[in-house]
DNA sequence: ATATATATTTTGACTAATCAAAATCATAGG
DNA sequence: CCTATGATTTTGATTAGTCAAAATATATAT
């Protein structure tokens, strides 16, 4: 089991990944959203990677385990439809409701998160607006950005090609740009106008800016 | 401000206070509703008495301070005003509620409490039928009403019996007729002056009103 | 490239809560 | 009054989580 430590080290891991489009969070970032010292986030990330929820790269920073994300996953479901639970049935105020179920989320257990769940009608978003991940871990993504738009050494994952060009559409084909392949951009130059981009059996492929903006993507944990 | 091992503590060293109606509780007894080894309780007792929650009295037992008590009786109230939540509003089962209750209770703020308390529309009582301390930690004790009082199909639970008869204490006894247990009364006939019992056992009392004046016994909620 | 600034890790220490097992106390029976 | 039994306390050790401050590595700017 884990500790509500451990529970709030990975959400917060979590959180950054998600907003920051990063795989690897820095130590001194972690320290930071968990108010420690980075000492205190340094000697954490090495239990959690002893107990398999976390990969610790040192002097770069954190990721999680399929194990670590599902828990983390988990938390934000609870935090979430909790901070729904107080605004819609309690009528607290949106200012506080983030302390609240800061502390609530580590009690509540998942048969009661569930009947939570049905009270509140299944929702799908949080009074912030933060979509609320399934009970399977699976969060609404956000929308898909253009290729273009993630930085040198992002993984992303290929949602949908916007252009419908024939010219360009068998260029992707051909070069294994299509939905649900895998690439890292493993060279952006922006005085080049072009991205670089790879896949993990190492075939390259080089696209311009332009048709970069034509081509959307997600982060996608490496 | 106090560990949720601490609430746990001065909770239980409450509930056993209430339950025995006596001062000092023995570190034995203590060591066993909290499942840790009696050398645990020993040195817990320390700290606790150091940091002002209770008064301890080696080789005897322990009881609260003032501040300890007023921590406790809050959490009285956590656990039974979330009892009363978790089956009137979730629709949990009676059975799982208990578990369920003793980790939120460390969990909710007074402020969601309060908020939750309005909600439920400020109930006295929890779904077992104990009362639910005030705000300021004073327990309301319910008057009890003769067995004849009450209603078909009413639940009670048995407070005490009034008569000191040796032959109808003996028969009470026989009949289960005794402090604490429950019963719903399945038949009352006026005119043939009697009362029905059945426990949830299914085992059956029959009582002719004057004696069932001589029982008194509080409503609970099934 | 070298010095400076920043980020990260190491080290040593501390508190809360716990256990196992040895030591001690208290008391009920003989 | 004395001993055996059971309850309680002590002792020594462990784990999780934390901090302060020193040591080290990395990045930045001139």
């Amino acid at each position: 089991m884990a500790t509500s430590t451990v529970e709030n080290y990975l959400k917060e891991i979590l959180v950054i990944t998600l907003e920051e489009e990063i795989s690897k969070v820095p130590m001194g970032q972690v320290a930071k959203v968990l108010g420690v010292t980075p000492g205190t986030a340094t000697s954490m990330a090495k239990s959690l990677e002893r107990d398999g929820w976390i990969k610790y790269f040192p002097r770069v920073g954190v990721s999680l385990t399929r194990k670590g994300r599902k828990l983390a996953m988990s938390m934000l479901r609870r935090h979430r439809l909790l901070e729904t639970f107080l605004v819609e049935t309690l009528g607290l105020d949106w200012s506080e409701i983030h302390a609240e179920a800061e502390e609530l989320e580590h009690a509540i257990s998942e048969k009661v998160l569930e009947k939570l769940d049905d009270f509140l009608g299944r929702p799908r978003f949080d009074p912030h607006g933060d979509p609320i991940p399934s009970r399977g871990g699976v969060i609404q993504q956000m929308a898909s950005k253009p290729l273009s738009d993630f930085p040198k050494d992002a993984n992303v994952r290929i949602e949908s090609i916007v252009d419908q060009d024939k010219e360009f559409l068998r260029f992707a084909r051909k070069s294994n740009l299509v939905p649900g392949q895998l690439f890292k951009i493993i060279g952006k130059e922006d005085c080049a106008d072009a991205i670089t981009l790879k896949t993990s059996k190492g075939k390259m492929v080089n696209l311009g800016f332009r048709s970069a903006e034509k081509v959307l993507a997600l982060p996608y944990e490496s």
